[in-house]
DNA sequence: GCCGGTGATGTTAGCGATAACACCAGGTCG
DNA sequence: CGACCTGGTGTTATCGCTAACATCACCGGC
């Protein structure tokens, strides 16, 4: 007849195993000081009570917190839902739990609001998925002193940040169209307010130029398969348009869609490579020549230097990058003729 | 020269606004007895301070946290990711922080172990993704007393579930295209140990059923676009076949691959539906006609499910059912001839 | 005009951990 | 051989909050 009892404290534990609470708290945080005889007997009791420690009052003792908050937007587009995936996964393997804030648009307001609400619940370090300026924007309001990293932020800004390489992976994707003997390579861009579609514009433009090519205008669009439909049924239309680089595959895929209705076919008259490798790219028609970012060496990366800068307070090498990889298959060939 | 002050706590805001401590909390708590003048002054006294209340220290006396654990796998299957999206911006918005802990596999000794992770951490509540049997089986270890939804679940276990009435689905889609004039329907399923496939075969079935057609054998695949590219394959040498109901749309963008590959057109030739309306389905060749899961509305109704769990200890309905919607494009048309 | 009720506030005692220090036995060293 | 270190342990204070009870002024009713 007795009432739910409370959880095990660790005052039961020590009382079991016959020791003081400091001693069972020596042995949960693994001090060198405690006869081996001794930390058996308090592990035994451990386990017989299933004892978990109170981590809430650890952290008030400690000020400190095995939290790590993390502010994205609420989408799923496939990178950042990749990125926040690993990085999950990462920082459990890490021991820390991770708190997700999900934003519905990306503007300072909100991106601050999300910040705030992790520092009210006293996480040790946050990461923020801003992909955008203004997301960027909203890390001016974050008072320093608060382990922060930024992924696929803003290259331009001195707080630590991970990205993919962008640039270097559209420069690999540009310069294997420019090998198969394209002239020059068109590009259907994310949009401009991305860091991500920015560099990737920036790394194509480097490698036609460093071609002697001439440099075709860009043609914006966002990161939608219906955005790149439109982009493609303009350049169906010309028939100097021999090959396209579109800064992610579900561009590539509305492409794709608007060279067949046209007749134009992939890849023996347009030559089409995307960004991202999506799964589904493999069975595009046809398959999707594309380049892949290491998702999971960026949350590796992003988890290692906010681990630095909770334990340090500093960091020492505050900018990480990411090489992605070129994954050939069927969608580039030689022009036409 | 002074220190690093450290955060203001409840005592300086009383100070600061010439009240005792407890008036401070009464007003954070928002008890009816204080006078309308103290409650200005206190919330001034927390303005000027930028004080903001130590989770920890409630959560320590209280026993009760603000966060809700989410076990989920860490895949970007889109259905699972989009769930998780949606349950913490609607978490979010209910003043809980989400915890989410990412599992490889979704076997059992996994699964336990991020609840008990979870548990540690103290939760209010748990929600576990457990689209397959072998997440199910893992339930059977979580103690009863901790508040728990599954989502996307075991049909046949008493646990609080909410899950997209998958069948129903498939019965419309199926319908839909027997409608259109098609002697039947075939039907590429997901892994059999899924519980949305199971659903959709069996409204799938249904609908056949009911219309005094032929069953033919089931398709099983997983849920890439590679494994419904070969049995796109094998469909797409069968001349009898002339409408399929694919589980997902990614199986649906495979199946379209071989079809196209085959020269069997879709619509003309051979009709598809698919499920799950992914972003870019409406630009695959042709445009996917496809079920629609209402991700929102199931979030809603999970943290609904788990809210009055931890609260009142228990739930009035403990079954929620979100019925999905047809969305036609234009890979569907009447069978040839 | 005294009494009990009520609204506004203050005081005290924990919640369950860690930190800091005290203590004690036994060995080392000048 | 007494002073001193050192490894193992216990004791006490403390983190910032809420719950429970104490206090006190003021009210209306008999």
């Amino acid at each position: 007849m007795e009432k739910t009892s409370r959880d095990p404290a660790m005052t039961d534990v020590a009382r079991l195993a016959g020791v003081s609470h400091q001693t069972v708290s020596r042995v949960l945080n693994n001090h060198p000081n405690v006869r081996e005889q001794t930390r058996l007997r308090v592990q035994a009791a451990i386990k017989e009570l299933d004892y978990r420690p109170n981590r809430a009052a650890r952290a008030l003792v400690t000020g400190k917190t095995q939290l790590i908050g993390v502010v994205a937007q609420n989408s799923t587009l496939y990178g950042p839902a990749s990125l926040l995936s690993a990085f999950e996964e990462a920082a459990g393997a890490a021991g820390f739990a991770v708190s997700v804030g999900r934003v519905k648009v990306l503007d300072r307001e909100s991106i601050s609001a999300a910040v705030e609400r992790h520092r009210d619940q006293r996480v040790a370090g946050i990461v923020v998925i801003a992909p955008t300026s203004s997301a960027a924007d909203a890390l001016a309001d974050v008072p320093a002193g608060v382990p922060l990293v930024t992924v696929d932020g803003d290259p331009g800004r001195p707080t630590p940040l991970v990205t993919v390489d962008q640039a270097a992976g559209a420069f690999d994707a540009t310069t294997h169209l420019l090998e198969a003997g394209h002239r020059t390579v068109w590009h259907v861009s994310g949009p401009a307010d991305w860091f991500d579609a920015a560099g990737r514009v920036q790394g194509w433009r480097r490698a036609v130029e460093a071609a002697g090519a001439e440099v075709p205008p860009v043609v914006t669009a966002d990161w939608s398969a219906s955005s790149g439909y439109r982009a493609g049924q303009m350049l169906a239309r010309m028939p100097e348009v021999t090959a396209v680089f579109c800064s992610n595959d579900h561009l590539a895929l509305g492409l794709l869609r608007a060279m067949s209705e046209r007749g134009r076919r992939v890849p023996h008259d347009v030559s089409v490579v995307g960004f991202d490798d999506v799964p589904e790219a493999a069975y595009f028609i046809p398959p999707l020549t594309t380049v892949r970012p290491d998702f999971a060496a960026v949350a590796r990366e992003t988890l290692g230097l906010l681990l630095e800068q909770i334990s340090d307070g500093e960091t020492t090498r505050p900018r990480r990058t990411v090489a992605p990889a070129l994954v050939p298959r069927d969608s580039v060939a030689p022009p036409p003729e």
